[in-house]
DNA sequence: GCCAACGTTGGC
DNA sequence: GCCAACGTTGGC
């Protein structure tokens, strides 16, 4: 009880502590001083453990944290303990000093480093650490420490003895989002398992009894009542204006991410008609077992909150209870000035000074932000002074008046200034600012919809003024830090596409598989590969064979994101070099849509058979296995004598278009969704394809031609499993996505002519081809193409003949083709007569 | 550069 | 309270 007690308190401490540790550490290298500590903390153990803690609270060194069983952790803290000691004891190498890249570096990862930042923000006591400048600091930090914990995974850990021997608890404080200061509490049991909450320690502690354990406290009640839990009452953020909700909910508003003191979330919460002096708030740091709980008074008495109406803003209540006795200086997240008091915004994320919070207290539309706007005073927008009564603003601010109070469309301002040149984005050079210190109809501020609204606004803005004033383009304008937040966790995800919608998980992937409601032990954490997002996911994190592969710099690039590069390191820059030149920023800047860019095909390279086979052999595996012989055996002599198409899209292309409709496929069985609606799995490619610059050189017309049967096969039911797409040339292209389809490497290729050649495996059947003779030498309808269809389908692939010598066991068995395949043979034949033949 | 692992946060 | 899964790190 007592190590929990003083833990709490260290909390923010620790955090400190260990940052700057990191930092100063983090320059030493590790080699051999490593295993030498990893000793050293493997004799340390449990005896130790309890010491280090107590010590913990007052120790600077630290050195408080307690080895973690596994050797992974132990080496790490080791290493930790190591440099922590050069760091305390001398002055760092010389080459701490060195610049970083430059302090674009901080720019360019404004992003990547906001939450950081942010949770780091107010931990002052992070520069007197390293004891150089902040500045200096800063940099130093940024290169060489993590700022997430990772790198202490044993950080924190205090015994847990109720549980057993061996068992630890730590309380980890939520330094960033939207619930920022909330306790979770963890356990490890003596074998390594990581326990996030009750389920899973019940799980571990199979047929122990823990209906008397307190989870959030780590200790079993025996006789005594267990803490009341105190039913949450607790309402949306989103519900709750301003910082009310931060401590309605919270109840813990004086605390502050840089705070010492951590309030339990289940205590002191959600209070609000109280005397908050009547008890320090204190005694319930951390330790609401601390003492009798009966004689804990009613949550509700413990902290008196100023209505967050009040028009003065002033300094609530500090963490210990005594109004203004310890005051947090804070610095607003959204004006940036700094200010005395525990005020934050509304979603409790960030400090929010009182100005700016009683600006956006009348914020209630979860949806709507507003922006702090500049008019030109000139326009004719500006000159207008008189509602208009008839705009959808007007309208819906009659209906709604606290909702969504925007100036009328008419009285907007819109001064070309707004827009920036060319740039069909407006007030790109225009000052403007997000703090709202107050807040009216005047013109001094400007509305902002969701992307959800803008349509009706875009069309409507435009009518009556010659500026096009392009409501879409204000995201592009939005420092809404709280946008940022969200979009940042939310950027792996369009929201729209199928895969964003299917809340079905496969139950096959390797991701759903390590799901624990799968049987999974939980490492990958990742959502079901058939429900990444088509547009926005990682590509590492798209079903196998998307987004993967080796595309070479000037190469299409595959769906998805790429994966980000969170070096902290000087190897950005070069990084970010290259990306720029590959065309996509590799920048965790993802919010910018620059990775979003469709791609246009028609520069993809054509790549090496080494390359293709090395990456088909990666992804595919059995499924293009039998591709891969194929080409392999291509290469083994038989291509020569077996014509290529000269105008085809090459193979990976191809194989990019396989992959899209592979993806598409499997979306399409994840969600179960009817064939009719599969046309909607693909608009990507069309979209691709049109954006595209396919039409130079072979005629509009043709093209929408092609586009028009397209359109005509997507809108009707194809023999199962094929699909249509469009790829460069322009060509039509029927492919089998499934891979249990004797025709999954066949497809059929439709040329703006209508002309159609037939392919295996990249392969075109012999014009000889007995196939061709039961169909026009023209696809003009849907009818002729899936009757074309049907008539592959009784078709399978000529599977070659094995080699007439036995090969070495080890050797691959490679089979043999003749030159004059006929690639396509009766399904109950096998093999074709001129393959038969080489034997 | 890739990826397994996992700390962490959002949301139900 | 719990789980899903996002973002990041460190090892390879």
């Amino acid at each position: 009880m007592d190590e929990e007690t003083l833990e709490s308190p260290l909390q923010g401490t620790e955090t400190v502590e260990e940052d700057a540790g990191q930092n100063a550490e983090k320059n030493s290298c590790k080699g051999d001083t490593v295993e030498e500590d990893i000793g050293q903390m493997s004799e340390k153990k449990s005896s130790e453990i309890d010491e280090t803690n107590e010590a913990a609270p007052e120790s600077s060194d630290g050195v408080n944290a307690i080895g973690s069983p596994s050797s992974g952790p132990m080496k790490e803290k080791a290493t930790e303990e190591k440099e922590e000691a050069k760091s305390s004891g001398g002055e760092p190498p010389v080459d701490w000093f060195e610049p970083l890249e430059d302090d674009d570096d901080d720019a360019e990862s404004n992003d990547r480093n906001d939450p950081e930042e942010e949770s780091l923000a107010g931990e002052s006591e992070r520069s007197e650490s390293v004891g150089g400048s902040e500045s200096t600091f800063k940099k130093i930090y940024q290169l060489h420490a993590p700022r997430r914990k990772r790198s202490h995974p044993d950080e924190g850990w205090v015994e847990c003895p109720a549980l057993g021997e061996g068992w630890k608890r730590k309380e980890v404080v939520r330094r960033s989002g939207s619930s920022i200061g909330q306790k979770d509490v963890y356990y490890l049991s003596p074998r390594g398992d990581r326990v996030r909450s009750r389920v899973e320690l019940i799980s571990v502690l199979e047929g122990q009894d823990l209906s008397n354990f307190e989870y959030k406290t780590g200790k079993f009640y025996h006789g005594e009542t267990p803490l009341p839990r105190i039913r949450s009452r607790k309402r949306k953020v989103r519900e709750r204006s301003s910082s009310e909700s931060s401590w309605m909910e919270r109840g813990e508003g004086a605390d502050t991410p840089d705070s010492h003191h951590r309030l339990t979330p289940s205590l002191g919460s959600k209070n609000v008609n109280s005397n908050h002096s009547n008890a320090p708030l204190n005694s319930t740091v951390g330790s609401p077992n601390q003492g009798s709980h009966s004689e804990d008074p009613p949550a509700e008495d413990k902290i008196k909150l100023p209505g967050p109406s009040s028009s003065q803003p002033r300094p609530l209540p500090s963490i210990n209870g005594e109004i203004g006795s310890e005051d947090s200086i804070l610095i607003c997240a959204r004006c940036g000035i700094s200010f005395t008091g525990t005020w934050y915004d509304k979603q409790r994320k960030r400090p929010c000074c009182p100005s700016c919070w009683a600006a956006s207290k009348t914020k209630e539309h979860p949806m709507i932000r507003f922006r702090k706007w500049i008019p030109c005073g000139q326009c004719v927008g500006c000159h207008n002074t008189d509602n208009c009564g008839q705009c959808a603003n007007c309208k819906h601010g009659l209906q709604s008046p606290e909702s969504r109070r925007r100036i009328c469309r008419k009285r907007k301002c819109i001064c070309p200034i707004r827009k920036g040149p060319g740039s069909g984005g407006f007030m790109q050079q225009r000052p403007y600012s997000d703090v709202s210190e107050t807040f009216d109809d005047s013109m001094s501020f400007q509305g902002e919809v969701t992307d959800s609204q803008h349509p009706s606004l875009k069309s409507s803005d435009t009518e009556n003024f010659s500026v096009n004033v392009d409501v879409d383009d204000e995201d592009e304008l939005s420092t809404d830090d709280d946008d940022d937040w969200h979009k940042k966790r939310k950027r792996r995800s369009c929201g729209e596409c199928k895969a964003c919608l299917c809340r079905k998980d496969c139950g096959t992937c390797d991701f759903c598989i390590d799901k624990p409601k799968f049987g999974g032990s939980n490492k990958k954490r990742q959502k079901c590969r058939l429900r990444q997002c088509q547009r926005q996911a990682m590509r590492h994190l798209l079903p196998f064979q998307m987004g993967q592969g080796d595309y070479g710099p000037d190469g299409p690039l595959p769906p998805g994101r790429p994966r980000p590069h969170y070096t902290y390191s000087r190897k950005l820059g070069l990084k970010k070099t290259k990306g720029s030149q590959m065309g996509y920023d590799l920048s965790d800047n993802e919010d910018d849509d620059s990775n979003l860019q469709p791609i246009s095909w028609s520069s993809s390279p054509v790549r090496s058979s080494k390359s293709f086979f090395d990456t088909n052999v990666r992804n595919h595996q059995s499924s293009m296995q039998q591709l891969n012989n194929s080409e392999f055996g291509v290469q083994n002599g038989l291509s020569d004598s077996v014509p290529q198409i000269s105008n085809h899209s090459n193979p990976h292309q191809e194989q990019q278009n396989r992959w899209d409709a592979e993806r598409a496929q499997s979306a399409r069985e994840a969600t179960k969704q009817v064939v009719e609606e599969d046309e909607e799995e693909l608009p990507m490619i069309t979209q691709i394809f049109s954006l595209a610059d396919n039409s130079v050189g072979t005629g509009t017309d043709a093209e929408n031609h092609l586009m028009k049967l397209l359109d005509s096969l997507r809108s009707s039911v194809l023999p199962i499993l094929w699909y249509a797409i469009m790829v460069e040339g322009p060509q039509l292209q029927l492919i089998q996505c499934s891979k249990q389809s004797s025709m999954t490497d066949t497809m059929v290729l439709i040329d703006p002519g209508f002309f159609y050649q037939v392919t295996v495996q990249k392969q075109p059947l012999l014009p000889t081809h007995p196939l061709y003779d039961c169909y026009p030498a023209r696809l003009t309808s849907v009818t002729e193409v899936v009757n074309l269809l049907l008539g592959l389908e009784k078709y399978s692939v000529c599977q070659g003949m094995p080699p007439k010598e036995p090969l070495h066991y080890k050797d691959p068995i490679i089979l043999e083709r003749s030159s004059t395949c006929d690639f396509l043979v009766k399904k109950n034949v096998g093999i074709c007569n001129n393959c038969r033949a080489l034997h």
